[in-house]
DNA sequence: GTAGCGTGTGGGGTATACTCTACAGTCAAG
DNA sequence: CTTGACTGTAGAGTATACCCCACACGCTAC
């Protein structure tokens, strides 16, 4: 299918597909028309798609999911590797949340603590709270 | 002072210090020096670069920065408005921690939940806690 | 008087994830 | 056979926070 296809399948803009394709996300297979030619993608292209919208929900980057994407679509990827992967990347996930943590004090203390039950019900709704 | 000096007090670079004047963070007077001129920063500059560390670690934006820290040095922010900044930051942050958890719980279980206890036991090293 | 350090300016580059614009070719409908 | 929709390419622009380089000038020490 053409790129106007998969846009309207995936939501996604032609721009932003060109730009994945660009990344390395998603390729596409060139077939000639005259003087120029028109990319065409196959079905594996909306898995790929699907899996670039679960990488963008767990905070990896384009650059990570590019060579991530390629590699699990060549079988090269084993079941403790993967493990690894996701781990690391809680690891990375836990360093900012402490960073945001610690931010979110600091902004409350400076707040003047106005309520703090109030304010620190918002992070139960999250579902976290402070221990 | 000088922007070498102001440099070395606050262990800034130059450059970053001249982004910080160009984003309008500092300012400083000009001071001829034959055909061209120098900038000179007085001693407030110092007190402005410590609330934009401040600033920083709180996860405010350079450009958030440059109109609160003007208005500060200006008096036109009451305690609260003070506040009311400082739990809105909260909820933004709030909401990126909320995104962030998410992840991670999705991360833990593509992960094949290895050890959960284990792994959920950094987030109370990080002063948090499953609820 | 010249070497060397410090300085302001302008511009480019880095990283992330795109969007927008202009230009030109393709193709189907009318 | 022309219009309109679609396409590819290149390049610029958005937002955030800077770094690096070259250039030319000022000032001080020697």
């Amino acid at each position: 299918m053409l790129i106007g296809d998969l846009a309207k399948l995936t939501g996604l803009s032609k721009d932003g597909l060109r730009h994945y394709e660009a990344m390395g996300l998603i390729h596409s297979s060139r077939v000639m028309a005259g003087t120029r030619h028109y990319c065409h993608y196959d079905e594996t292209t909306l898995e790929r798609l699907e899996l670039v919208a679960l990488g963008k929900r767990l905070h990896f980057s384009l650059r990570e999911m590019a060579e991530l994407l390629n590699r699990l679509f060549r079988d090269e990827i084993t079941r403790e590797e993967r493990s690894a992967i996701m781990l690391q990347k809680v690891e990375q996930i836990d360093q900012r949340m402490a960073d945001l943590m610690a931010a979110r004090q600091e902004l409350l203390h400076l707040a003047g603590a106005p309520d703090k039950e109030v304010v620190d019900q918002r992070l139960k709704h999250l579902g976290l709270a402070l221990s």
